[in-house]
DNA sequence: TATAGGAATAGTAACGATTACTATTCTTGT
DNA sequence: ACAAGAATAGTAATCGTTACTATTCCTATA
C-alpha cells in the first residue's frame, strides 16, 4: 500500500465537495474545480475522489449508473425526489432496520444501503 | 405507445430468465439465449428485458454498474454477500420499514430499495 | 391465403461513466 | 539539493448500455 502524499489537486478537490450542497457527480466535480486548477484532468479527479472515499473523508452513493460524492459520512440513508431528481439525506438508524431485518433471516448483516424514493416537500406542494 | 406483439426472441428470453436461480445480467442472459437462438442480437436481449420489466414480467435491481435481472416480481429486497458476491432475494415488508422512516420525515415516500450487504449462510461457517 | 403496415430484428456504431496507461512533474525524507 | 517514488495531465481504452438502419417478421384485414 502506497503511503499518500499531499497534492494541491486533492486538497481542492475535497475543499470544493466541502462547499457543494448537492451531491455532486466527479464530472461535476471536476467543473467546479478547473474553475480553480484549470490544468486538472478528470482522471484526476477520479482518483483522488475514490482515494477520499477510502479514507473516510468522503461517502458516495449510487444514483442509477452514475456515482455522486458526499461530504456527509455519518449514518445516513439517501431520499431522491422522483418530481425534481433532488437526491438528499437522510437520518436513519441503520440498527433499527438492520434489526428488523434480523428477525427473519439467518444471514450476518454487515451494513444496508436504503434509497427512499418519492416526493420531497418542495414538489409536494 | 406501440402495441407490442409476438416474437420468438421475447419468449425466450422471459423463458431463460425463468429457468435461472441466479440473478442474471443482460449478458449472462445473451450467452444463455444463444445456445436456442445462435442469430439473437445483444441489443434484442437489451430491448426485451427493459419492456419486460416495464410490463412488469420481470423486476431488476442494480448490482454496482450492471442491471441484473430477476423473475420473482413480488415486493422483495436484495442481499448480496460480501464473500462469494452472490446476490439473492429477502422478503421483508416494505411496509415496516416505511413507517419506521415516515416517523422522522415529512416528505411522501412511494418506494424504497434496499441493499442488504453481508456473509451468506453457507459463507459464514 | 395474399398483402400491407407496422413492430421486431441483427448488426453495428455511438454513448456516458469510469479506469488504465505513460511520460512528465511534484513531494518529501535525507 | 537530490533521489525515490507519488501524483499528475493527457489520452486511449473499457464496460454496460442505447441508438440507428436496413431487413425480416407478425398479424389484422380483405
Amino acid at each position: 500500500m502506497a503511503p499518500i502524499i499531499y497534492s494541491k489537486q486533492r486538497e481542492q478537490i475535497l475543499e470544493t465537495v466541502k462547499s457543494m450542497d448537492v451531491h455532486p457527480s466527479a464530472d461535476d466535480i471536476y467543473s467546479h474545480v478547473r474553475k480553480e486548477l484549470p490544468q486538472i484532468s478528470l482522471g484526476t479527479v477520479y482518483r483522488n475522489l475514490n482515494q477520499l472515499v477510502d479514507m473516510g473523508e468522503l461517502s458516495c452513493v449510487q444514483d442509477g449508473k452514475t456515482v455522486r460524492y458526499d461530504w456527509e459520512t455519518g449514518n445516513h440513508q439517501h431520499f431522491k425526489c422522483e418530481v425534481c431528481g433532488v437526491l438528499q439525506n437522510v437520518e436513519v438508524s441503520n440498527l433499527e432496520i438492520i434489526n428488523l431485518l434480523s428477525k427473519n433471516s439467518r444471514m450476518v448483516i454487515n451494513d444496508i444501503d436504503l434509497a427512499i424514493k418519492g416526493t420531497c416537500v418542495p414538489c409536494k406542494k
